[in-house]
DNA sequence: TGAAATGTTGGGGCG
DNA sequence: ACGCCCCAACATTTC
């Protein structure tokens, strides 16, 4: 029998603009598919349980893509570099094709994974996939990351335009090598006792097909308005391809080049889809400080913030996750999540300015609630906007910009859709009462059905007291 | 990818 | 007609 390739799949779950799924195929022989669900080498940053929910939807779909094409998916458990490499030798592959990893244990595994590799005389070649450009590749002239997202953006910009989507490999053949391997089901990413996945079932489509609906729907208009829809949680102006790029159902470049042939096709230029693109080039910009500072999801980047007095409150902490606080737009904002892996990011600032600033409770702690409860959780984002939001990271919002929850919600959620959505117990609220309702007179909270303290709770901190405590405790640190 | 505090300006009321 | 005050609207500074 000739001797396969290995494709390794991690983050990169799709078969269409795969490159390193198409160097194996070029290998001319055989392809056989493997992921390895690795608990061990993230320690703490291993997938999270909202994740795994979709990991298993979109291994699945990738199951039976590979299936379609006369193999099948073999799926392991382990430490990745001994598993890939255990599986490398018992097929007698001939080499190993993946995606390159950027997050700090990633590249460690790939060093790894080559020495073992090299030790079986088995070729061992990871390929770009995941980001539009290598985080080496977007330095200062001096070789320094970029710390500051403007410039790097204006650096980002001036690169060649990232190659064309690969189509699926038209000779793709996969191979089934008979060996032993965990099913779906086995490696029980799914919830079943309580089944907390329902309203995510009902959202989400965690395949290529899934990603690429999405896409679909958002060029057919949505992208057009994103520069003034983006900001509105409750309205349908954000594409929600961020799970499908964090698990690699779809590649930033096919969603790149997608935007950007639709503007071209349609008369537009490159500025008609530049703000959607930039949230692209952010998302490049999170790996990019990863890759250069790998504490970052972990330590502040801001050194002095590591004696910041944050306060322990399990109690405030629990409301925040539970969508308790009595600040209805946090509340919607954290139901929205607990419900659907998933939150509107202008939401997101609010809901973490008012953990870091109006609860003072470290930002590891949002983000690792985040981190559990995400769909889309990814690292870089994750940890980079948490560090933004808190002050701490090296482009982040200075400390003392504090957003007053009401204000938020009242611009961008100025009926109250949002919240009513979210937050059922207020939906009979008046829009002028609904993001302040300790405000409304007696009358129109009972006639609405509202008994603050028993239908909804007062709100746990007054904003006006936590913003100057906050800013307090920040001016403490910098005289400190 | 804030908000609050403070400063400035200019129109209108009024003696 | 003029100067004064008030204050809204806007701009700037500060946190």
């Amino acid at each position: 029998m000739v001797s396969p390739t290995l494709i390794w799949f991690t983050r990169d779950l799709r078969l269409a603009d795969h490159p390193a799924l198409d160097a194996a195929v070029r290998m001319g022989a055989p392809v056989v598919a493997l992921f390895v669900l690795d608990d061990v080498s993230a320690g703490c940053w291993g997938y999270g349980s909202a994740s795994r929910w979709f990991l298993a939807g979109a291994l699945e779909a990738l199951a039976s893509a590979v299936a379609a094409r006369g193999g099948r998916l073999v799926l392991r458990r382990g430490r990745a570099d001994e598993i890939v490499a255990e599986v490398a030798s018992r097929v007698r592959a001939r080499a190993v094709f993946w995606s390159r990893l950027y997050d700090p244990w990633g590249r460690q595994i790939e060093q790894r994974l080559r020495k073992r590799l090299g030790d079986f005389g088995i070729a061992a070649q990871s390929l770009p996939g995941t980001l539009l450009f290598e985080p080496t590749q977007i330095v200062q002239a001096d070789g320094e990351p970029y710390r500051v997202f403007t410039p790097f953006s204006r650096a980002w910009l001036a690169q060649e335009p990232p190659q064309a989507p690969l189509p699926v490999p038209s000779e793709l053949v996969f191979c089934d090598p008979g060996l032993e391997s965990e099913t779906i089901a086995s490696l029980a990413l799914r919830p079943t006792k309580p089944d907390w996945a329902v309203g995510m079932r009902a959202v989400w489509e965690p395949s290529e097909q899934g990603a690429e609906k999405l896409l679909a729907r958002f060029l057919d208009g949505p992208i057009w308005r994103y520069r003034y829809e983006r900001d509105f949680p409750a309205r349908c102006g954000v594409s929600r391809l961020s799970p499908h790029l964090a698990h690699g159902t779809i590649s930033p470049r096919r969603v790149y080049w997608a935007a950007r042939a639709r503007a071209e096709a349609e008369g537009r230029g490159f500025e008609a889809v530049w703000p959607f693109i930039r949230q692209l080039v952010w998302r490049e910009f999170a790996w990019s400080n990863l890759y250069h500072f790998p504490q970052l999801p972990d330590e502040p980047l801001r050194a002095e913030f590591a004696h910041f007095p944050w306060s322990v409150d399990t109690k405030a902490l629990r409301a925040w996750q539970k969508g308790r606080t009595g600040y209805p737009i946090v509340d919607a904002g954290m139901r929205e999540l607990w419900t659907t892996g998933w939150m509107h990011n202008r939401v997101r600032m609010i809901v973490g300015s008012f953990l870091t600033k109006d609860l003072r409770i470290p930002w590891q702690e949002g983000e690792r609630w985040f981190w559990d409860t995400l769909v889309d959780a990814d690292l870089a984002n994750n940890a980079m906007g948490w560090q933004w939001v808190a002050g701490c990271g090296i482009d982040a919002a200075p400390y003392f910009r504090i957003f007053n929850p009401i204000l938020q919600a009242k611009k961008f959620d100025p009926d109250g859709d949002y919240v009513r959505r979210w937050v059922p117990e207020l939906a009979r609220l008046p829009s002028a009462w609904i993001h302040e309702p300790w405000r409304a007179p007696p009358l129109v909270l009972e006639e609405a059905g509202v008994r603050l303290g028993e239908t909804y709770p007062l709100p746990i901190v007054d904003h006006e007291q936590a913003r100057k405590a906050a800013l307090a405790a920040f001016a403490a640190l910098r005289n400190g």
